[in-house]
DNA sequence: CCTAACATACCGATCGGTCTGTTTACTACT
DNA sequence: AGTAGTAAACAGACCGATCGGTATGTTAGG
């Protein structure tokens, strides 16, 4: 793997757990055991050049992950319980958030940067638009899909936050248990 | 209004805002126009102490606030439905978020600091407990109360995190609309 | 021999936090 | 009533550490 990709992948991590405000340029160099001149080689315009690539790659990763999920999958109800039993897994398996989320990014940087905030638009744009077409081909109407995408975008993103404050998984399962009902009323 | 209760409602909308790092300690000072004797003088233990006040402030604002709504609407629909139609407001007046949630401070902070952890853990906790009781008098069972509550918890806290990366109070506006199907549901 | 890919020393600014005054308000005693 | 004492409520100078960022090397590959 070569250096660029590297440290983009080591950041990500990092940035998803500690926000982009915690993590130290210090602290993400010796993570990546390179020196400020290999960052700034890379990134001339420093973290928060760094911080977009992240997200885009983060991009990257999410959606085709997502959309593998979903492909394998015929209904929308049995790709989001697969989605979020993976999801479940990651958040077991390493304590932190390192999943299809990027909150912390978020909250903090959302109102500071207008490139990061359009950054994490993007993103969750792109995770909606997976769950739309797959409703639509569940036989969603269009109004329907779009309004059920943004809603099971979110209710995940706000159970991961309360998986968070309780150190519980407990969270992402109720929601999993709930969203086919939701699923079902249209 | 003295100065303890002045920092703590000033710091209460700079963390909202800005997140926890993303608020300095000189910048906090200047606008609340004291010094630092004075914070050290009330939160010996410093900023992070001033962190847990500002929760637990924003733990009865919040609790009271909702608790009104919930208590001058007859079902849960029309009360969560007031709700988000105050959240849609506050967000539009000011631009950033200062209603029912500090999400930026719960994905920094979770793990890194058990106390604040915990002071985040309780606030979602309260609100889901007004949540579920009225649930409950709407006639739902003990178990459907219980996850219907901490999802609407969760799409609430998630559809703000959508508003802030649109910049606009669209998902929010759409988490309304759907969250009564789920209500009928059960 | 020239450029990409680093390494490293260094920078001013800012970080959260401490320490030592000083002022104010209130109490206790004569 | 006047005064002395005391503790709370600040104010502001100062601290080392760390922040993100820069400027000047050095090295290796084509």
């Amino acid at each position: 793997m070569d250096t660029k990709s590297l440290m983009v992948d080591i950041a990500t991590k990092l940035f998803q757990q500690k926000g982009y405000k915690g993590v130290g340029l210090n602290e993400l160099l010796k993570a990546c055991n390179i020196t400020k001149g290999a960052l700034y080689h890379h990134f001339p315009n420093g973290k928060e050049e760094l911080l977009i690539a992240c997200l885009q790659s983060l991009n990257e990763a999410i959606t085709t992950d997502i959309e593998s999920i979903f492909q394998q999958h015929p209904s929308t109800q049995e790709a989001t319980h697969a989605m979020i039993e993976k999801l479940i897994t990651n958040l077991e398996t390493d304590g932190t958030i390192t999943g299809y989320t990027f909150s912390s990014i978020v909250s903090e940087m959302a109102s500071l940067s207008e490139p990061v905030r359009n950054a994490c638009g993007a993103l969750y744009e792109k995770i909606q638009d997976i769950y739309r077409n797959k409703l639509l081909t569940d036989g969603f109407s269009i109004e329907s899909a779009s309004s059920v995408s943004l809603f099971m975008t979110a209710s995940i993103e706000g159970a991961m936050m309360l998986c968070l404050t309780q150190k519980s998984t407990d969270p992402l399962r109720t929601i999993s248990k709930i969203l086919p009902n939701l699923l079902k009323e249209f």
